[in-house]
DNA sequence: CGTGGCCTTGATGTCGGTCAAGCCAAGTGG
DNA sequence: CCACTTGGCTTGACCGACATCAAGGCCACG
């Protein structure tokens, strides 16, 4: 619907306070790079449920998301698709570009995201210029296979318990970057979508999620849970000695 | 139980000559520079079924696989585990190493295999001397990423038919790199890996098998796998419009 | 006030896991 | 050479986890 030029620009943003510079893409260029860089950038904003791009699309853009969180979705013909990954904030998206290819997911919002368009025409420049923009590059990338990879190991190897619990687990983990444990956590995905990502059916999740409320392993409210009992969710997790 | 010293080391080979050079790592580096890889390197040999590393280990090698099939495998506790990636010639292994971690996996010939040893100190070296060696290493991952999120697409929403017919037509895929189709591929996989991969038990991986031989949509003799009816099988694949 | 999403809960079905048994080929040792 | 093991494959009987189908509740929004 939204038509892309109407995608709502924000006031141009200096990314040397950006705050999620330290944790993204340009952490470890130069001072002199971050002005061009800053200066080929954009800065957009979105709602959430709006796709951010689609896949077969021409990747003539990657984005830097500063804040907001974002799924990764493969869609199959024959409505089903699985969610390959989540982005937070910090997180790169949409760089397969670089080799010439189009989008290989759909890109879209869970929550309202702020991001910054980067034109590939600057991630060409900043890959001949600084080898360490290489190297990050290649930091990313193999993070986000080892992530892929667990999801796969998860979606073979548990049963649907175990691939809740260990998601719930999970993302926990990723949103107490400071090391004190916040607890409660956002949860942007609605049941269907945690069905898509761990091969499960809505009603599956939601009995689940509705079990371990009953018997008081976490709390949900306004889009939030709060994880009560770790302790026996990672037991569940790990049942008979499996996963996470 | 091979001594790694016993590993048998083959007669000092050109890398100038290697037939997967082309296909591998260093099909862009400098001529300069192949010397010094060569003398670093050194040529091994494993029989089928041997362990080439080991999940946690220190990762102070990579290797390129010359010749035969590798499995990488993630063990969970429990008996279970996820052959997360199937390796064939050209392939490279084991490059986890570049970022200061132990091995993700643990690989396993699944056939005789030839490779090279290539240490940490080399990729080093190679990384700071010449970026476009970087930049082959980030297609792999890139590639490596892409393959791994197909394995996690199907995992999550296809069913037993659907993953052993696509892996079937995958694997035959991945072995007419020349284009003419060659008609009996090799199958270095025991059904209980098959299953390991597909997220299947043996017996599942069996009937499937024994049926579709019934069926005359494909043969299998010594090793090899011979695929009758690749429409049909792509029809399985697909079925209800789902997979590849 | 009605409509459409999302969630919940129950009833029923089925795919594939589990258990168990037997087959076959390749060792191994007497 | 034969008895015995061992490991992979096959097949059948059974069962359970999860999907499917169906109905109803809740809430936001027009």
């Amino acid at each position: 619907m939204a038509n892309p030029l109407e995608s709502p620009v924000e006031p141009q943003e200096d990314c040397q306070s950006c705050p999620v510079r330290s944790a993204a893409l340009f952490g470890e260029i130069s001072p002199e790079l971050v002005e061009r860089v800053q200066s080929a950038t954009q800065p957009l904003a979105h709602p959430a449920g709006e796709v951010l791009f689609e896949a077969g699309q021409r990747a003539d853009a990657a984005f830097t998301l500063r804040e907001g969180t974002v799924k990764l979705v493969r869609s199959q013909p024959g409505n089903r698709s699985q969610i390959v990954r989540l982005l937070v904030g910090g997180d790169l998206l949409g760089a397969e570009g670089l080799f010439g290819e189009p989008y290989q997911h759909t890109a879209i919002a869970l929550t309202p995201v702020r991001l910054c368009r980067l034109p590939m025409a600057l991630l060409e420049l900043l890959r001949t210029e600084d080898p360490r923009f290489t190297d990050a590059l290649l930091g990313r990338w193999r993070r986000a296979l080892s992530e892929v990879e667990t999801l796969a190991v998860e979606l073979g190897t548990c049963k649907a318990e175990e691939r809740l619990a260990a998601f719930f687990l999970h993302w926990q983990r990723k949103h107490d970057k400071h090391g004190d444990s916040v607890d409660w956590l956002p949860l942007p995905l609605s049941r269907t979508e945690l069905g898509e990502l761990l091969g499960l059916r809505v009603e599956t999740v939601s009995r689940l999620m509705a079990r371990w409320k009953r018997e008081g392993l976490l709390k949900e409210a306004g889009g939030k849970i709060q994880l009560l009992d770790t302790a026996t969710l990672h037991g569940t997790a790990t049942d008979e000695g499996l996963c996470t």
